[in-house]
DNA sequence: CTAAATTATCTCGATTTCAAAGTTATTATA
DNA sequence: TATAATAACTTTGAAATCGAGATAATTTAG
């Protein structure tokens, strides 16, 4: 029946949404515990692991609105863990670079946040998690669908 | 190497990030060119599947803090979708009701809620699915975590 | 029966996020 | 060049959410 198939359909969004809200709250309880907000946290590590990047594209990689990227800037910015830096070559754009202290930061709360995701996904053992990984990979990338 | 099961988290972690926002973006498209937003839609959901609540069981069940609680009854009431009803054997609680017009809306809307989630969720076969449901019940119940 | 503890809901203020409009700089067109 | 179109970033104001404390009702202990 085409019925079960849609029943089935809302049965995966319903635990995927579960599942990482379930996830999340956990997470987010440790990076808060650092004094930085998630989406703090996301800017700062982003910074971190793929270096210098443009303010707009910020906010294409954690899905963030443009007028929101300045307000975590600014924050960041005054706690000394990014600054902006001119891009020599257009004037219009501004990169954000994460300061030493930043560096510093990250590389303190990172081990913690890691260990914290792998106790929350050791309900699931090593192959299945990544089988688990292998159909989550297909459904992040919505190509075609409206 | 154990550093290598705790890389592995992390992606799961990552994808499973992706997925849920991929397809939540989505999902809240069709939500709220139905004027309301998604916690609005997910408590007249609730109220029409599951009967009337409690207004404090609703904060359990869709995980949202007392004090929203009443801000979105509020906000559903004066739309006329839900009405507040007292509990008669004890006047502390007070029910969220749906009314007839909020069962119409949500019968208006939730086949084609349930289309999109089905159209985004198609990269998946049905026993891909079923796979994942399996997998995703078990990250969803972090039982005894910290 | 009274006092204390608990429970349910609401109010209030702060935080976070977004959307829309504004500013400034660059690029394309004529 | 001008002029217009585009792009990057900021500002502003509103909406959503939360946490803490207030209020009111109930239950429990003594």
């Amino acid at each position: 029946m085409e019925n079960d198939a849609i029943a089935k359909s809302l049965k995966l969004y319903i635990v995927l949404s579960r599942a990482y809200k379930a996830i999340n709250e956990h997470v987010n309880k440790v990076i808060q515990a650092s004094g930085l907000n998630p989406t703090e946290f996301a800017v700062l590590e982003l910074l971190y692991h793929k270096g210098d990047q443009p303010m707009q594209q910020i906010g294409g990689k954690i899905l963030l609105a443009s007028g929101s990227i300045t307000y975590v800037v600014d924050k960041l910015e005054q706690k000394g863990l990014l600054i902006r830096v001119a891009c020599p070559s257009d004037r219009r754009v501004t990169y954000a670079q994460i300061t030493d202290e930043g560096k510093k930061f990250i590389q303190d709360i990172f081990p913690e946040h890691a260990a914290q995701i792998d106790r929350l996904m050791s309900s699931l053992t090593d192959s299945e998690k990544t089988e688990a990984i292998d159909l989550l990979k297909k459904l992040g990338l919505p190509a075609g669908k409206f």
